[in-house]
DNA sequence: ATTACTATTGACCGTTTGGTCAAGTTTTGC
DNA sequence: GCAAAACTTGACCAAACGGTCAATAGTAAT
């Protein structure tokens, strides 16, 4: 489809002598264009939105397995379909696409967090917490294959995220945390501490996957894998910080 | 010293006109000059067992930093304060020189885990396991990141350690676990589960570093975060899995 | 001192890569 | 139905990169 449309349009600058007159009057360069990248959303861009959501999931794919400068911008684009200067069209540089990456990544690590809550019960509420981040693992493997990546790298395109959002997150919930021990339901643990574990445990899932599937000799993604790996971070951490259930 | 060395040698190829006779008479090329690499260790070579080692240090730093991809040869040279030539001279290519880093690493790995034996006391076999691998990654963080970014872009050049020695071990010390287990000396976990979490909740301190040290809003590095650390990890595994002290 | 080997390095090269451009086509608003 | 805006894309480029080479310098054994 694509192909038969292309041989329609005639090359221009096929002159046979290698001359080429170096573009003489180039465009002011300066004015830039005013790159048209509108509202981002909204309905009047339906192939805008179908084209980068295209060239997001490829981009996640590609950064995820190899990093981003690991990742070249022609891999990204056959990936996703479409010829490489789109790519540029829709997102600027490979670093610009690498932050919108990045920014969908950060969505979701936020929304997980939501389970715990002072009110709650503390088994309920950290059990659903860690079934919830290892489906996370499972189901979106990829986004936090990325995000370990950018923070082995020293995390310098997420560093505000992580000293605003995450840090105050931390703090909150740690707070519950502390409650819970206040009230007896729990050990007097180190609230930060223990989430690094369980993000430690629960991401694991998803960035060691490699490795897991090779101990295991199994498929590192079946259901019974995923299932033994809940049940055991569950018990543990439970058990660990003195919750009853 | 090096520089006022090489003032004295005098460039040869230094023809004013861009001609370059283009080297009508190249060396055979099949014989390869036969790349003197000698049999690598010995006393005969302190000289090379020295810029050896500088390399490979200055290449742990660099690939730990950006991965493989990432790493520029210009970069791990200007490290390790050599000219690039002389990287190739002693490591061929940046693959062959990743590879010789990589194998560093997986020495080490081995090594800790002689800590677990069935004849031991479960606390003390795996709090000391868990207490060395923490200290690991505060001592050698880069190791432990290289070895990340391995994994999470796929492993392939670790795949053959993963599927022989490191399952052989996890299988090996699975059987103490199980051992303890039926003596009733702590819970029926599923101990390679068990060794994952560990090795996550160890290894997150020299891999994520960052974001820790940005969550907390300290020196990742310090005394104390690590004190901390260990002690949770210690408490919650050990009580986690029913292990008394 | 001669020889043989090891180590050092400036200059270079072919390829890959991120990014650009201008000419084209399609869609949208009126 | 038409003009403006949005979208598409083959061809191209400069810079960066991994790697090579041949000339040179240092070192050790005889």
């Amino acid at each position: 489809m694509a192909t038969a449309k292309a041989s329609k349009r005639k090359t221009v600058a096929a002159a046979p002598s290698s001359v080429r007159p170096k573009c003489a009057a180039r465009p002011v360069r300066g004015k830039r264009l005013a790159r048209n990248r509108r509202g981002d959303t909204g309905p009047a861009g339906s192939i805008r939105a179908r084209n980068q959501a295209r060239i997001l999931k490829a981009a996640e794919a590609v950064f995820a397995a190899k990093g981003l400068s690991g990742a070249t911008t022609a891999e990204i684009a056959q990936r996703a379909g479409v010829p490489k200067p789109n790519l540029h069209y829709y997102f600027g540089t490979k670093q610009q696409l690498y932050e919108s990456v990045i920014r969908n990544i950060l969505g979701l690590w936020l929304g997980a967090m939501d389970e715990i809550r002072p009110d709650a019960d503390p088994a309920q509420a950290i059990g659903n917490y860690i079934r919830s981040k290892i489906r996370y693992s499972r189901d979106w493997p990829e986004a936090s294959r990325i995000f370990a990546i950018e923070i082995i790298g020293g995390g310098k395109h997420v560093m505000g995220f992580l000293k605003t959002n995450l840090r105050k997150l931390v703090k909150e919930k740690g707070e519950a945390i502390r409650a819970w021990a206040a009230a007896g339901k729990m050990d007097p643990v180190d609230p930060a501490h223990v989430m690094f574990m369980i993000w430690a445990a629960t991401q694991t899932y998803a960035d060691f996957a490699a490795q897991i599937g090779a101990v295991l000799d199994k498929n590192p993604r079946a259901d019974d894998v995923f299932e033994t790996a809940t049940e055991t971070v569950v018990n543990i951490v439970l058990k660990g910080c003195g919750i009853a259930r």
